[in-house]
RNA sequence: GGCCCCAUCGUCUAUCGGUUAGGACGGCACCCUUUCAAGGUGCAGAGACGGGUUCGAUUCCCGUUGGGGCUACCA
């Protein structure tokens, strides 16, 4: 932005449901430039559809984006609350003369846009009440008809320089006289949004490009409102897998189902950010926040619809999984830690470097933060459960392995120090004295401490353990192997 | 139907007229290795089609096709 001037962006969803990915996307875009530039972000909700609108939505939208860490500058504006300017800019154009007064019923304009249809016409609004006679239109008035107001389109073409389109121009001939306030003398939604971002001095939109054919409405707004223009993007759209508009067809499109499936906010912005944008050139595609601020231009902004992939999503909160300073990755994992019933939030606190410990070697294995509790169990829990097909595979012959363990329990527990070196040595002359490879030692080993067949490094899971636990757990799959032996 | 937008591997993308069209996800193979991950290496995989412009087009222009959006007294 070579504008001197500090831009002014806004989100402005309609709640009507939860903060859906495209809006999050839309929302981040906007921010990113706010801070980028020094700018503000601003937040207004389009309540103005009082039938769909909700509180609990307005609620999801304020969750959703303060959990992406997305803040918005100065007071929210509820467009509902607005609603006396809408009106007020209204009478304003009618009485410059750039709107008039319809008295056609929705009845009648649908009887004619059906009669429009049957002839394979395309149906615009035909002017009639333009041409009604002053006096006429007096004497309705007077006489307490309902009427709307239409904006009468001039001739001519309407264009402006899209931030990412570059040019684009309509034919005003194919824009019809738009209705701005309905009969009820609320506003339509180009006059409130028009009305809106003139009052709170936007000059910069950003949007979904479903914006696109809105666009020349609202400049002619804006002009018959002696206003000066915003600057327009248009942001291509997020699509589904099967390249159609992402819709609840697709599973997951709300921000907050990311946030319980164990999404990373961190991850969920990074991966957003390069949907429809790219730094250019050679980048390396895992940023954090900071990041992205710095990197962010309109420059990279494109025009292709994108696909959402939710496997390079998962790969992607892996990535930040990994490289989260551990302190801000404790927090989102304790309460899915607690809420499973492992642990309390008191114990891990004084356990503290053994959970860190714990996250770290967790951490690495896992894409989500449910991938972390799901391997948890073993670490927490009193008894531990084996997993049939754990059993089946490295304890198929109870005779073999039976004094194995017992040897391996023996030689452990006469160890002079609990650490992986001197386990390890201590476990390799095992397996070397009883002619076996190390292998035939570890994996039954692991299944008698852990129950399954994965985790992390054999001598890791005996630290985490420690060594009463390492050993009692020892002496329960003995107890176990012979049962099974017996049986 | 009308108007508008879009078009590089399956997906996200690099390329701003000249490249063996590069990277990432996913897939496959191998390495590492006590398992699983992580990591490393390698393989397969793209300019929708047809015309121009140009010495030279993925890149610029036009058309075709395909996809998307809008077409309300919804937002």
């Amino acid at each position: 932005m070579t504008d001197a001037r500090p831009l002014r962006l806004r989100f402005a969803p309609s709640p009507t449901g939860y903060l859906h990915v495209g809006g999050a996307r839309t929302a981040l875009f906007n921010w990113l430039l706010a801070r980028r530039t020094g700018g503000q972000f601003l937040l207004r909700i389009e309540d103005t559809d009082k039938a769909r609108s909700t509180d609990d939505s307005t609620r999801a939208i304020f969750e959703g984006l303060t959990w992406l860490g997305l803040d918005w500058d100065e007071e929210v504006v509820f467009q509902g609350a607005n609603l006396e300017r809408h009106r007020a800019d209204a009478a304003k154009m009618l009485a410059a003369g750039a709107v008039y007064r319809c008295f056609c019923t929705t009845d009648e304009l649908a009887a004619r846009r059906a009669e429009a249809e049957l002839r394979k016409e395309a149906f615009k609004y035909d002017r009639r009440c333009d041409r009604l006679p002053p006096a006429e239109v007096e004497r309705r008035v007077a006489a307490g008809e309902p009427f709307v107001l239409r904006f009468r389109v001039p001739a001519g073409e309407t264009t402006w320089h899209d931030l990412v389109h570059g040019q684009i121009s309509f034919p005003n001939k194919d824009i019809e006289d738009f209705v701005i306030l309905r009969s009820d003398a609320t506003p339509i939604y180009n006059h409130a949004v028009v009305s809106d971002d003139i009052a709170m001095a936007v000059t910069l939109v950003m949007r979904g490009d479903d914006h696109i054919s809105n666009t020349p409405k609202q400049i002619l707004l804006y002009e018959a409102l002696g206003a000066p223009l915003p600057q327009f993007a248009h942001l291509p759209m997020i699509h589904g897998t099967d390249g159609k508009k992402l819709s609840k067809r697709h599973g997951a499109t709300a921000v907050g189902d990311y946030q319980h499936l164990g999404i990373l906010p961190q991850a969920m912005v990074n991966f957003l950010a390069l949907l429809g944008w790219s730094p250019g050139g050679e980048f390396e595609e895992v940023m954090t926040l900071d990041q992205l601020i710095h990197a962010f231009s309109e420059d990279g902004l494109l025009r292709k619809a994108s696909v959402f992939d939710p496997k390079k999503l998962e790969w992607m909160n892996g990535q930040h999984l990994s490289q989260l300073p551990i302190a801000e990755l404790e927090p989102r994992v304790t309460p899915a830690l607690v809420a499973a019933g492992y642990t309390t939030a008191e114990h891990l606190a004084t356990h503290h470097d053994w959970y860190r410990t714990l996250l770290d070697l967790l951490r690495v294995r896992s894409r989500l933060i449910d991938d972390i509790v799901r391997q948890a169990g073993p670490y927490f829990v009193d008894a531990i459960t084996y997993d049939p097909e754990a059993v089946a595979k490295q304890w198929k012959e109870p005779a073999v392995v039976l004094p194995l363990l017992t040897a391996t329990r023996e030689t452990l527990a006469a160890l002079p120090e609990w650490t992986p070196p001197v386990m390890e040595e201590a476990l390799r002359h095992l397996a070397e004295a009883k002619g076996v490879g190390g292998g035939k030692i570890f994996q039954p080993l692991r299944v008698a401490l852990t129950g399954l067949t994965v985790s992390p490094g054999i001598f890791d899971v005996m630290v985490l353990l420690g060594r009463e636990r390492t050993l009692a757990r020892i002496a329960s799959a003995e107890d176990h192997l012979e049962t099974l032996a017996s049986a």
